[in-house]
DNA sequence: CAGTCATATGACTGATTAGTCATATTCTAC
DNA sequence: GTAGAATATGACTAATCAGTCATATGACTG
């Protein structure tokens, strides 16, 4: 965790550290990322640097939680309301969530999805229990939704978990990559509306297949 | 591209550089492989890995070049067969390939994926037009199964097309997520007939909910 | 044996890295 | 104003990196 120090700077060179660490771990892997540049950038001392966290390490794991905190917090405005939703609006929500996050937040997601794609000094088996706790979440889901009946009850609760958490972890990358070629973009940073309801169509079609397969039934 | 004097090279002393690359490009991105322990480890000067190559890149290059090489002899196996397959069973035959394209190479696989999921010095764009030619590739395949009826016709081929590539592109890592965790593993390199089958079941199953869904429609 | 040529070598260069620490500056309290 | 604590600094260390090059080795030729 960050020393105390780091808490006690003023605001806005606090949040300039921040912003430039996030710029050079999103950019690069755990072990190319330079403090050298993290402070040249910030126009600060690498010493100081030092003052505020204990190592690299140090600061890449302060990094990590402000990923998984953005999300968590995404996801509990989305979550806020009342009793549990059906299963395929519970999965559209989610789906909503990471979208937004991938959108508002891109350099956090990058982060985010290096930490969990293997290039980062977190320990293998840590990153296998990392997925597959998210799988896990995804297995309960499908599992209520199979006493629910709204699944179908010998579909592989794992398998199908599966393939949600694959489609939704390269969906920020579809979204971004489809963004680039498109010309709907400005850059301020915030989605434009136009993306938004392409992104809106994307997942809702995401989950209709996932609902309802592609073979002709007729 | 390699230089003529690494072809001319002793097989063995070819073969035990390459593994030593193929080792190091497939623990650590194109940044962090360092040339100094390839040399030390295949025990040869760092001289003369300069007179085999023109560069790091270049090295890296000859890399790819046989990842890509590999799995396109895998797939040419896989479909030197006759006429072309009904939809999901080329689909089956494709992820039979990529599956066993991962048990048989796991670090040529995972060199492939570094490359493809950003942190490689590739430049984006190219990535970006390799992944979307992937997809492009299973958007034609659908569109294909439209047209001879086995798949519903208002499905968004792109979007089925990129829960296919994601899906693929994850399914190397749950198999070998899964494999760890099991101890059906001997160290030999070679999948265990134990584990052939469960891939197998999971594949299946893969295929199985994208072509019927897991909506209970009773 | 001598001459030629392809290959092998590892000390070296200049750049970059994470991390340190003695010194300097700034802030707080009296 | 002044003592003392907290913070800021950047030159420095030791390690590592990609890439170079003068020299050495060894194999083949006449």
């Amino acid at each position: 965790m960050p020393l105390q120090t780091f808490e006690n700077l003023p605001e806005d060179k606090r949040q300039r550290i921040i912003d430039c660490a996030v710029d050079e771990f999103s950019q690069h892997d755990y072990a190319s990322a330079s403090i050298s540049k993290i402070v040249a950038n910030a126009g600060i001392a690498k010493g100081s640097l030092y003052q505020y966290f204990n190592d690299k390490s140090d600061l890449y794991s302060y990094l990590l939680d402000l990923v998984s905190q953005t999300k968590a917090e995404m996801m509990a405005k989305a979550f806020q309301q009342e009793k549990p939703l059906p299963f395929f609006e519970s999965l559209l929500a989610l789906f909503s969530v990471m979208a937004n996050f991938e959108l508002q937040h891109p350099k956090l997601a990058k982060i985010g999805y290096k930490a969990t794609s293997g290039k980062s000094p977190l320990p293998e088996d840590l990153l296998i229990k990392g997925k597959h706790s998210t799988i896990q979440y995804f297995v309960t889901l499908i599992n209520q939704g199979k006493i629910s009946g709204e699944i179908i009850s010998d579909i592989d609760a794992e398998t199908a978990a599966f393939i949600f958490v694959s489609a939704l972890s390269e969906m920020g990358n579809f979204v971004s990559a489809k963004s680039l070629t498109d010309n709907t973009i400005d850059n301020t940073g915030k989605p434009t509306p136009a993306q938004l309801s392409e992104i809106e169509r994307l997942y809702q079609q995401v989950i209709m297949i996932l609902k309802n397969g592609i073979a002709n039934k007729g």
